[in-house]
DNA sequence: ACGCGCGACGTCAGCCGCTGTCATCACCTA
DNA sequence: TAGGTGATGACAGCGGCTGACGTCGCGCGT
């Protein structure tokens, strides 16, 4: 008889993303949370910095999903490129599989604000670390956050249409196709008010 | 004598900012801010939906400025045209008076990670409303959210800069070096991968 | 001049997110 | 067998935030 069962986090996550999908955010409480899988609020607290952290736990992987494609790529190779490199060995993480577990975890995001903001705070993390890793291959400001935050664009804008009913390609095919579009969107000519 | 004196949210902004400063955001009580100037807790959850609010007040002004530059444009606009009047502007909401002041409240924000993701919410309002917009006038997807996320980018890369130490150029001028860099960026040859 | 609704505010009670502190109890190690 | 370790429970407490209700000056209509 073990005194608690292993993997506890992710029967929290489970379980949470579970309430919230049925009953809603704001409604749901972090001791029901833990109750439904026989533990106290204050071991949920132990686990997650936050209530809404129980959705967001692991983001982390991506972050080093991200930059795992950039030290693989060539010294001489250009922001965009990296940024390129950087996407797709990111997607890695979102095979087919889980694209199902992503749209339910996706519905329950957009019900509340709340968790947009976290979501977003994440995609700013992301867009952060990769910022340090491009000038710390020597890409100067402003043209590292730049490209830092348009891969983050690019990716938010591919997840989303991943995710959309009756996609069929997968999140790295998209992000070609969404960075092509950055491209030309970019090349054409800019304010030019006469 | 009257029963309450007018202002009230702009008072307690402004003691919300000085006590923020002084003895930072989480250390910082509502009720104490309320009291302050005169007022209760429960008041100043009436003028602020929550206790970060009290920092982001307003900012459907910037919303605003952007979409107006919006309808000013010519109807052949690009997208990037598009962006760089929404750009100039929002930048009227910036002059270089409210520099110190900006810069001020940004080292409070800088240290609170909670303060810091709603900044990034408000950013992603201002990109949703700008997508919006650019839809509104027959930008088609993804170019639409590519451009308006850019928008915000560019933005907020330009107010980093803006308030940097010894920055002396205006916020429209540093938008415009930022707006060509991003050109120049994603203007190289993209992922060839051999 | 009188009455009356409106709107900003105060008071009170209460839920819930979140934290510090201390005790508990299996398991592991010497 | 004694002691250390680590995840958990129990409890108290603060602060963010809300609903309900009462107060009171002001402007409106008649």
């Amino acid at each position: 008889m073990v005194r608690w069962q292993p993997g506890t986090s992710g029967r929290l996550q489970a379980a949470a993303l579970e309430l919230f999908a049925s009953n809603g955010f704001e409604q749901t409480t972090a001791a029901e949370i833990a109750q439904s899988v026989g533990l106290t609020e204050r071991t949920f607290f132990r686990h997650f910095s936050d209530k809404r952290e129980v959705l967001f736990h692991g983001q982390e992987l991506l972050v080093e999903a991200f930059l795992a494609g950039l030290v693989e790529a060539p010294g001489e190779a250009t922001p965009m490129e990296l940024v390129a490199a950087a996407l797709e060995s990111g997607a890695e993480l979102f095979p087919d599989e889980r694209r199902d577990h992503s749209r339910l975890r996706q519905t329950v995001i957009e019900q509340n604000p709340a968790l947009q903001e976290r979501e977003r705070h994440k995609m700013s993390v992301l867009a952060a670390a990769l910022g340090d890793a491009l000038r710390g291959r020597g890409i100067t400001e402003p043209a590292a956050t730049l490209a830092a935050e348009s891969a983050a664009t690019v990716f938010g804008v591919a997840f989303t249409q991943w995710i959309a009913p009756g996609e069929q390609r997968s999140i790295s095919q998209i992000e070609q196709a969404v960075l092509a579009e950055l491209r030309d969107l970019t090349a054409a000519r800019t304010a030019a008010r006469t």
